[in-house]
DNA sequence: GGCATCGGTGGAAACGATTACATGAGGCAC
DNA sequence: GTGCCTCATGTAATCGTTTCCACCGATGCC
């Protein structure tokens, strides 16, 4: 077993109190004293257990991260942003993913008391009520992409409807009168706020073209395959997400169909495979990085100040990016690529 | 504060002690005993402290990765397969970054002791010296993708040099002629494996074609434009990995070069972008998932049975994935998604 | 009916740190 | 020399759990 304060304390000649003293830096310790004892740690390769003085001081310097998924490039963007975020603060991430099952999140909010300072929430099925009786009393936590506020916590939001709103204008103002839409899982709010979104311009008589999707490549390649075949068809897919609108364009594809020639195609998010496939992805750009980072800022001025936590929704806003897939995009040959980025390795 | 198993014990009018066994579902409770102290528990909302629990049982159920970055598909793929074996097997992940900075992951190492059961720790760059010093004593860990073996620790490695030599032989056998190789960051092990491999299929007297890189889409680029303008220009460019390739292709393309026509283009990892770009990328699948779950289920064997824990290396397999940007794949239109894979979201 | 057994429960000692408080030596002023 | 203040250090309580051990009433056996 690793050496404990004891061991360093007995070995430098000191209490334990010393030892603690010393090595937290506190003014109070002779010069040589703290000497003798940083060297008596060193050589004993003594590492104070983070569990021992979590316990005492009720601080761990760790945020937990409860996401449905760490699947794909929207999560790993979002845990990006976090993970910067925290790094500039000298916080931990303990990440947990709940696959979409209820049971798994509590157990997991559970897990997580005494382990973390706050929680970061992602959780877009998640209703008021299930946090209300999951989220750990006490606990600072920032709720993201839920449904309901939540009394006393953060909560940050993406302007799906308007980003929809804005998409499908987009569509109509290149000249697109059929226009479809390949919708989220059902009861999940940022999908159905999109869903929204897209009726919202429509005009009233005109017919809903909506096809059922669960922000899969795969449903979105299926959405596609009875897209292509209905009767007349549609000149335009707007997809609630960009995976889906990946899937849709492998079924055009196969179906012989040209994008954008034939039929402009849309998503949403604008994850980084967006820009790459071909043609580049029409979209609109979530912060995704962003949304994960500003959560975990918040998260800390709560953990810090919990007296005056307040409830408050941050929405955060979000822009067209318009790219060949709807015909209007930048020719693709002079692409520079992005920003520089760090190394991918 | 939380309720603490006190509040619960006073609740019920039973001791500490019964709580513990009640809820911990030790045998030797009385059903009525420990129906009263669950109600109360849940009255209470009580979850035990992860802290107090985890420093007297010396078991956290977490286990630490320490990355390099978190950025990227690379490290998505890891994560989501490290993620998946975690779930199977009920335990934790504190994830931690280190940006390549040498005294941010000692700090990091640190920092994991007494948190963690176990750390798995991915470092292309750290030599045998600097873990065997920073590791915390006693603590099990496996090793991802580094240079060296270190005694006692598992050790997981990618078949770069095999993987590397392949994918010369194929474009060779394609009928290249001169092939150009970008390369990974300095002292990047897996990066120097893969140089080497590239090297070894050489004919004796043969000139290498080395263009610097550091595994980032900005330096594929950048490598990209020297390449175009070398002479006489090289008809095949062999990238270290897929992020270079993708740069790389950019440059081609911005110099009215055609692939496969006019020069074949090949990556290694096989990241789910390889598949997306047009043309797809002929690549070196890297079981990145797999190499993740792999080294959870390792490191929960050695947190089980750390006595019989022995040095030993697993070179994970790679193969050869053969798309249209060498001219030899299947052609682009009747490609159908890959497997359902989870929700998106 | 006495005696070992058994099974539920409570008391208290851990785990490894931090920190309030006590202690005692030394210095300074009177 | 006495008193007091300062300051480095030690003693011990504390955080919230688990778990060893003691206790004690009931039961079974002779």
């Amino acid at each position: 077993m690793p050496a404990t304060i004891r061991d360093v304390a007995r070995s430098a000649g000191v209490s334990v109190a010393t030892v603690s003293r010393a090595l937290n830096g506190a003014d109070n310790v002779l010069p040589d004293t703290r000497q003798r004892i940083q060297e008596a740690a060193r050589a004993l390769r003594f590492t104070p257990s983070g569990a021992a003085r979590s316990l005492i001081t009720r601080r761990t310097h760790t945020v937990g991260a409860l996401l449905p998924d760490l699947y794909g490039e929207y999560f790993s963007e979002l845990i990006r942003g976090i993970d910067q975020a925290a790094r500039a603060r000298g916080l931990h991430l303990l990440v947990s993913s709940s696959h979409g099952d209820a049971d798994e999140a509590a157990k997991a909010m559970r897990a997580m008391n005494g382990r973390v300072d706050g929680l970061i929430v992602l959780s877009p099925h998640a209703d008021a009520h299930f946090l209300q009786h999951n989220l750990p009393t006490r606990l600072p936590a920032v709720l993201l992409n839920t449904g309901a506020e939540l009394s006393g916590h953060a909560r940050f939001v993406v302007d799906n409807y308007g980003g929809a709103q804005t998409m499908r204008r987009h569509l109509v103002a290149s000249g697109r009168k059929r226009i479809a839409f390949i919708g989220g899982p059902q009861g999940n709010h940022e999908a159905q706020e999109r869903l929204r979104g897209y009726r919202a311009g429509l005009k009233a008589g005109a017919k809903e073209l909506i096809f059922e999707g669960d922000f899969s490549e795969q449903s979105g390649w299926l959405a596609g395959r009875r897209i292509v075949l209905s009767k007349p068809r549609p000149d335009a897919v707007f997809a609630a997400n960009d995976m889906l609108a990946v899937g849709c364009l492998c079924a055009l594809r196969e179906a012989g169909l040209r994008v954008p020639e034939d039929v402009a195609l849309a998503g949403f998010d604008d994850i980084p495979i967006a820009r790459y496939i071909t043609p580049a992805l029409t979209t609109i750009r979530v912060p995704i990085a962003s949304l994960g980072a500003a959560a975990l800022d918040a998260l800390a001025k709560a953990v810090q100040a919990p007296e005056n936590q307040t409830m408050h929704t941050v929405v955060m806003p979000v822009e067209l990016v318009v790219r060949r897939s709807c015909g209007a995009g930048p020719p693709p040959q002079p692409q520079v690529p992005g920003p520089p980025g760090p190394a991918a390795r």
